[in-house]
RNA sequence: GCUCGUAUAGUGUAGUGGCCCAUCAUGAAGGACUCUCAUUCCUUCGACCCGGGUUCAAAUCCCGGUACGAGCACCA
């Protein structure tokens, strides 16, 4: 009985280890180069999954370090607040910008230099990459620390240039790994040419701190139990512990998840997005066939969806690659109860009411909803639409409405009742309807379906079900655009 | 090249020595229900990378191989 218990299949998230509920702290620091994409929503789902189920702290950090190659986007910064809060259902218990702290990595490099366990490198990169390749030490690594209060004094008043100097953390020339070798804490930037895009940081600072010390420091200062990241960051760790080992800091317990591709999407950056965008390939950051959140966003797909999507992939170490109908099974399950239904004809053909029929319908807004209420359609001239895929039968059924046989533009009643096993098929009247497109994306194309939609009063963003059509998110009245391309059929 | 990591059905995932001729989801196929090609429900299909070893017993431990991925940036 109780061994059942230890085989029965796990639920949810694995324990933290060496976690006391009340005391854990996470967090997730995305660079705000570009607003979020859909792998950052992993790192902020499993992080806030945890501050959850440990009743712990949720930090959100702006790794905005870097001014040149991945500089950041001053919109990211209140964009991405406003998705995490989307996404996790709250809003983080911090949030700390690392541009507001360059002072205070200051005194740990200071410290750092003070006690030894740093110096500033005047080497090449490329001369250091020999260094490190015949794990020899460089000249620079024999300064006395006085020496190095003197250069980094130097770096800290602008006098060398970008590339002329760099403070590195002291570990080992001969250690195993070469990523761990006298690794780099803090460089110049030249932020005069290139200023931080925060007003308030501008150019008023020239040194500034890789993400390795960066990080490391700030998670000292935080507080931080628990780091749960990719796995590309675990060279990372070891470099952090070496600092935290000089420090005599404790490394927080780590967690790593391996590198996820979505079948439909292939490589996407930031950096690349930014390009393409500004280049005109894409409409914007929402644009449907980006990667984006806030492209998901816009097609309909629920914060929800994406959380109950990463918390089953979980946290392994294996790269896998997953197909969007994951995402879009779990998006499906989230929506359909409460998503209104409505008629949308493709490639609309009209045709003519003929013999005794209601003037008046109702159907259900949603089948198995009662409580949704009823759409009225009135079929006043009797003109109505139908799809043209649906014409290779001339006996159909109008859904909730009449049993009709076709003959050239006439479609003629002939039963109320269904009585026989005929297609059934959806349809419009003419005085319900209007003329509207329904947009999706495709093998990273955008394509429209021009058709007549059911005339509705739905909210802009209302996710609704198209009848033997798929979901669809409203963006007026006679726009929508697909929730799920791939579920569209024949185009 | 050096270093690190991962390998369970088509795709993901559970499983840390016996309960496993292996879990759950997704997918595909079929069926029930339904006045939607939706939802719900049922059935079926389908996997422990390879080779050694340890052990009474291995998906689970060890060694070797192979494959894939990542790091070795004055990016994050």
């Amino acid at each position: 009985m109780e061994k059942r218990e230890t085989k029965a299949r796990r639920e949810g998230l694995p324990e933290l280890k060496n976690a006391t509920k009340g005391k854990v702290v996470l967090r997730f620091a995305p660079n705000p180069n570009g607003p979020l994409s859909f792998g950052h929503s992993r790192g902020l789902i499993i992080n806030a999954a945890y501050r959850d189920m440990y009743d712990g702290e949720f930090i959100l950090r702006f790794d905005d370090t870097d001014t040149k190659v991945k500089p950041p986007m001053l919109e990211a910064y209140e964009t991405i607040q406003e998705e995490t809060a989307w996404l996790t259902g709250r809003q983080p218990d911090r949030v700390v910008y690392a541009s507001d702290r360059i002072d205070i990595y200051y005194e740990h490099a200071t410290r750092m230099l003070e006690e030894n366990f740093g110096y500033v490198c005047r080497c090449t990169a490329d001369e250091f990459k020999e260094y490190r390749i015949s794990k020899s030490s460089c000249p620079c690594r024999t300064q006395s620390p006085q020496d190095n209060q003197i250069l980094w004094k130097r770096m800290l008043d602008g006098k060398f240039k970008p590339g002329e100097a760099v403070v590195r953390v002291k570990t080992d020339m001969t250690l195993k790994n070469p990523a761990l070798r006298d690794w780099p804490a803090l460089r110049l930037q030249d932020t005069a040419k290139h200023p931080h895009p925060r007003p308030e940081i501008g150019s008023r600072y020239m040194v500034w701190p890789l993400l390795d010390f960066q990080s490391a420091v700030e998670d000292h200062l935080q507080g931080v139990t628990h780091i749960i990241r990719g796995k590309d960051l675990m060279d990372s760790t070891r470099k952090q512990t070496l600092l935290y080992e000089h420090f005599g800091w404790t490394y927080p317990e780590t967690m790593y998840w391996g590198r996820v591709k979505v079948h439909e999407w292939g490589g996407f950056s930031t950096s690349q997005m930014r390009a393409d965008i500004e280049a005109g390939q894409y409409n914007g950051w929402d644009d449907p066939r980006l990667p984006t959140l806030a492209g998901l966003r816009k097609r309909g797909i629920q914060a929800m969806a994406l959380r109950q999507f990463w918390l089953e992939l979980g946290i392994t170490q294996k790269d896998i690659s997953v197909p969007l109908a994951t995402l879009y099974s779990h998006n499906v399950s989230v929506i359909d109860k409460t998503a209104p239904r409505l008629a949308f004809v493709r490639h609309p053909a009209a045709f003519q009411l003929v013999g005794d029929y209601p003037k008046e319908l109702a159907l259900p807004l949603h089948p198995n909803d009662a409580t949704m209420g009823q759409r009225r359609w009135t079929l006043t001239n009797g003109e109505i639409w139908l799809e043209s895929e649906d014409l290779d039968k001339m006996d159909l059924r109008l859904k909730e409405f009449a049993n009709i046989a076709l003959h050239d533009r006439e479609a003629r009643v002939e039963s109320m009742e269904r009585n026989d096993k005929r297609p059934i098929v959806h349809w419009l009247p003419t005085n319900n309807s209007k003329e509207a497109i329904i947009t999706g994306t495709r093998d990273n194309t955008i394509f429209h379906i021009e058709g007549r939609l059911e005339r509705h009063k739905h909210k802009v963003g209302t996710i609704v079900q198209l009848e033997r059509v798929g979901y669809a998110v409203v963006i007026d009245e006679s726009t929508l655009t697909l929730c799920h391309e791939d579920l569209t059929d024949d185009l």
